[in-house]
DNA sequence: AAATTGTGCAGAATATTATACTGTGTTGGT
DNA sequence: ACCAACACAGTATAATATTCTGCACAATTT
């Protein structure tokens, strides 16, 4: 009698990365509008292999998206700040709220949640001191459930990147 | 007598953003891939202008990057790590030498100089509990001058963008 | 007020690129 | 040996970026 097959015996659909791919990656994660005549240069293929592997790179959920990053000086956002924050009550109906007004912020960069003294641990990106006070007093503590919050200032950057692989 | 030409009377080039153009910002730090065309429809202009603009903010270094994000988890590199850093000495040369170490370390994404206790923070990524241990014990603690090293655990992610404006 | 200059724009023309199509060589399995 | 699946090169076509031309308006000069 034949096996059945169920499920399991199904691929995973785990589509590994080869060489090639990593190549195409490290390229794209440099500058995500170089052309594919350029990367297949360089890659040493032809445009129709690049082309699918993007393609299938962009299917699988790989490529996440192509961004623009800004000057932060420049669109005046110059002040980085970390910010520490850990909630008063810990339910889960308290977590939400938070998280909800963590999006709804858009100072608010990043927002991890972290092992440790704190809850979370914020990015927060602004014009000057000024404008931090104002989001800190403002925003931040009007939080509803808002406990401890601490703030360390980023004095310079010394790298920053977005390249994984 | 005509009053003298110096530097200060030049106009300081301060290519000011209006609307449109932080229209057309929105659209591109969405998706860098975004086609002149789409964007003239949304922002109710024709390709000429919409062409000449993200080419002004290009020159002018507004546009920083075009940069390919990718999933974490499917790069294998899942797990974040928050990395206080401080160092013995506080010498010019000793701040050089782990500054340049940085740059060398690819599962060091990000590392800013802070204010408060420690000297620096960073953020790494790498593919699990093992590799960072790997990590902290081999390359990070390697690093001469090195003083003390605390690290904060990822457990979520809340929220993660790069849209300034 | 008339002329001039610069700026931002629309529309068309051209160059470049993405994408789809066709066929070939290679590999692994039967 | 045969077949199927795959990755690839080369070519054709569709879509897009980029350049060019000229117009309308506002500010500045004469």
């Amino acid at each position: 009698m034949a096996k059945a097959i169920v499920k399991e015996d199904l691929p995973v659909e785990e589509s590994t990365l080869d060489n090639k791919d990593l190549a195409i990656l490290h390229l794209l994660q440099k500058n995500a509008r170089i052309t594919v005549k350029e990367i297949s240069e360089q890659v040493h293929l032809s445009t129709t292999p690049v082309h699918e592997r993007i393609k299938r790179m962009e299917a699988s959920g790989v490529i996440k998206q192509y961004a623009t990053l800004l000057d932060h000086n420049k669109v005046k956002k110059g002040l980085m700040v970390i910010c520490y924050v850990s909630l008063k009550e810990h339910s889960k109906k308290a977590g939400v709220k938070f998280i909800d007004a963590m999006q709804a912020l858009s100072e608010v960069i990043e927002c991890y949640s972290i092992s440790g003294e704190f809850d979370f641990m914020l990015k927060v990106m602004c014009e000057d001191m000024n404008a931090y006070y104002n989001f800190h007093v403002n925003k931040l503590s009007q939080i509803e459930n808002m406990g401890k919050v601490q703030s360390t200032f980023v004095m310079g950057i010394i790298k920053q990147t977005h390249e994984l692989v």
